[in-house]
DNA sequence: TTGACATCCCTAATGCCATTAGGTTTTCCT
DNA sequence: AGGAAAACCTAATGGCATTAGGGATGTCAA
């Protein structure tokens, strides 16, 4: 047999990579973001703490690796979700799509503070880990860009500041919750479960009749 | 004279503690809150590490006493501002009021993170420590039932939802600034230039006649 | 003025951590 | 089967927070 696979050893490699990513999310989940130790994963794995870096050459490459696997996952939540609707109004499809990132946001705190708070120390996301965060924004103004050309919401809304509007709202209840009520369900959170009013009052401030009084 | 001073040590030492969170707040300005080392701030002070515990019991009761004063001076900043105010507006006023705040809050956004995110492990403020971050909170609040008792707000903006999307939508457009251009001014900043947007926003989602439809 | 005592600051030590250096074993392709 | 590369190890360095315990110093009562 000549080709059976992309070679039997980086195969195992990545499923390491693999491994060595899911203990990092599952020791921050519980002791924190900032609090993550490689020593602490090494030994969950059964291994010593040096040969981790086989995998990783610092411990900044493992959360740029998690920012990166966070902001797929996330842009992929929100893409199921539109997917899958069974509506065609167009503003109902922007406030299902939202309310699966934001859903996903929440479930998926690690990810988040990393993605949306960086208050890691010396942290940057590379260029490549980047990527899909830029494309999830971009998915961002395409929804609200639709809504705008199917006459749902005003050209505004899809302007710079309108997206910062948006993404700033947005980020606001999420934000709150975490911080103030952090294991509470996306539906009962004192917060989160107000992303439906913050949204009505976005839309209607958008409103494509805005302005025009 | 028989009451020069409540004891001259007891002033030296307070002098010390205020020098230790000053000295404190500077490093995590420019290394990032969770990167703050006791044995850094004591090198500054030409003191040893050890000595530190001569005034914290822990790294933890410097982030505490830190929170406290960050709440103190929160509430200062938006006191002074309405205190200061030429108008007697209220709804003006309370634009003023949350201004003057978010500004605040940008400028020290070591006390912000630390206040508004709670990103520290481990990290939990004391009663104590937390007792002004309520009085702030509360102050907030009254800003907020002012409006409504002066017929420019609806009620339902002082009720638990409407204090709610208040501070969600204000920690947004902050948590949104801090986050991906931290070291731009209040007025100047992508999202915080946002603020009388999105506060126009709420003004306009919770008018006196809302729901008149 | 003197003695007692609390305060302040020190050194030494412990046990964590991330990371580097350098060597040994294991795996797998040819 | 041979040989290279990958995976893993131990040892060591220099950082960290924190504890233990000791010496100097300033302050107050007598």
């Amino acid at each position: 047999m000549s080709t059976t696979a992309p070679d039997r050893r980086t195969r195992r490699r990545q499923q390491t990579i693999g491994e060595i990513l899911d203990v990092a999310i599952e020791l921050m989940e519980a002791e924190g973001v900032a609090a993550l130790s490689l020593s602490a994963v090494a030994r969950r794995l059964g291994m010593q703490p040096p040969s981790l870096y086989q995998y990783f050459p610092s411990k900044m490459a493992i959360y740029d690796a998690l920012f990166q696997r966070g902001a797929e996952l996330f842009l992929a939540a929100q893409r199921e979700a539109v997917e899958a609707a069974a509506t065609d109004d167009v503003l109902e499809l922007h406030l299902i799509g939202t309310t699966a990132y934001a859903r996903w946001s929440m479930q998926n705190p690690v990810y988040s503070q990393l993605m949306f708070w960086r208050t890691i120390p010396g942290f940057e996301p590379s260029p490549e880990a980047y990527a899909p965060a830029r494309e999830a924004l971009a998915a961002v103004r395409e929804g609200l860009q639709a809504a705008v050309d199917a006459g749902r919401l005003h050209p505004d809304a899809a302007s710079e500041e309108g997206l910062a509007v948006f993404t700033s709202v947005t980020a606001g209840v999420l934000s709150q919750q975490m911080a103030n009520e952090p294991d509470a369900s996306f539906e009962q959170g004192r917060f989160s479960r107000l992303l439906p009013v913050v949204l009505e009052m976005f839309y209607t401030h958008y409103a494509p009749d805005r302005g025009k009084r």
